[in-house]
DNA sequence: TGACGACTTGACCGATCGGTATAGAAAGGT
DNA sequence: ACCTTTCTATACCGATCGGTCAAGTCGTCA
């Protein structure tokens, strides 16, 4: 949906549905026959958002060890900002992210299909650091749960440092502390695989 | 300023000038008189809350240990997300960190003012972790820029991720990972200084 | 006293907001 | 052929948006 990227670039309250129509060749009519409000709007567009997080092919990703998807995961966003920052001349941050924080306190729906977005985040970084564990890459006493939420957390405030700074290469010197998260020494070349 | 907080919980373009006026019992024209736009205001207000970031009396803040001082700016803000929990029913998050995720796109002066605002922030904790690690509190080959631009990624994100779910109590949560990012472990006694 | 600048007031501007109403065009079933 | 249902098109609603304006109030200094 066009809609998807017109809210990320500039936001839910800065974008009209008008704006929204035109953008997808459309009429308001039309529009308001498929969804109830604008807010229904945002809040499908945010559940759709679920079908492209993995920026892989599935099957790579069962077949990578889990330490190197969740390295190419970050190299992946980093890459994605910097790809945002040569189309756009802005770093977006993350479409969930930048919208949760404007919305979270104005729209209960929204609010709650985002917090599910970022659960599903977390739940899938947690089974990746179990399977990491379990290939013997990763400190077998880490609480993969807790990990995982911290991963969450340190790569939003990575994006969206990174799009306070309008700078793209935020990520590239943040990786780092992704590495100690995962309790990796971040001068050690077993981090190095894919960096 | 009473704007500061109507735009802390509703966002930039989610209050209008109309509002902000009725809030601080002025009219409208009177507004125009002291600011150009209302991005001038908001621009003044991201530049004002330089004053408020240290929730302690400068002078606790010189005498206490470093690595104290740290571990009570997370713990004050935690506190500070319960509070606005418990007087409005939502997490409101990081006033910079959400006004910056809704507007850098949108407004390049309000965005400059957030960078300041988080690269003063960046600069407090890199001073601090260079004290601790003089008062023998922290690994001594720590790279104190580096971690000081991790501790505000981690911060902002699980700022972010308490507000998405809209549960104060995640900043407790993660608090190990902030450890973590100090170079220390969650399980050591060493860390019960203050928690 | 009179004049001047600082500030306030409330009406007003065009534009746009989210959303609705209504009439008509396709499309499909029978 | 006919009717119904789905979808489109456009004009329109009241409200509010950010911002302006002319008129007026007020304190200050000469």
């Amino acid at each position: 949906m066009a809609a998807a990227e017109l809210f990320h670039a500039k936001g839910y309250n800065a974008v009209g549905v008008q704006e929204v129509c035109r953008a997808a060749g459309a009429n308001k009519g039309s529009f308001y026959h498929f969804f109830d409000s604008k807010e229904s709007l945002m809040t499908a567009v945010v559940g759709e958002g679920r079908r492209t997080p993995l920026m892989f092919d599935p099957r790579v990703f069962d077949e990578t060890p889990a330490l190197d998807v969740l390295l190419l995961l970050y190299a992946g966003l980093a890459a994605e900002v910097q790809a945002q920052y040569a189309r756009s001349g802005h770093v977006q941050g993350c479409p969930i992210g930048s919208l949760v924080a404007e919305v979270a306190t104005q729209s209960e729906p929204i609010r709650e299909a985002a917090s599910r977005a970022l659960t599903h985040m977390r739940h899938m970084n947690k089974e990746l650091v179990e399977r990491a564990v379990r290939e013997g890459d990763l400190d077998a006493n880490l609480d993969a749960e807790a990990v995982a939420a911290r991963l969450v957390a340190y790569v939003q405030g990575a994006l969206l440092l990174s799009k306070t700074q309008n700078e793209p290469g935020v990520l590239e010197s943040l990786r780092s502390g992704y590495l100690m998260l995962l309790g990796l020494d971040p001068n050690d070349p077993e981090a190095e695989r894919s960096a």
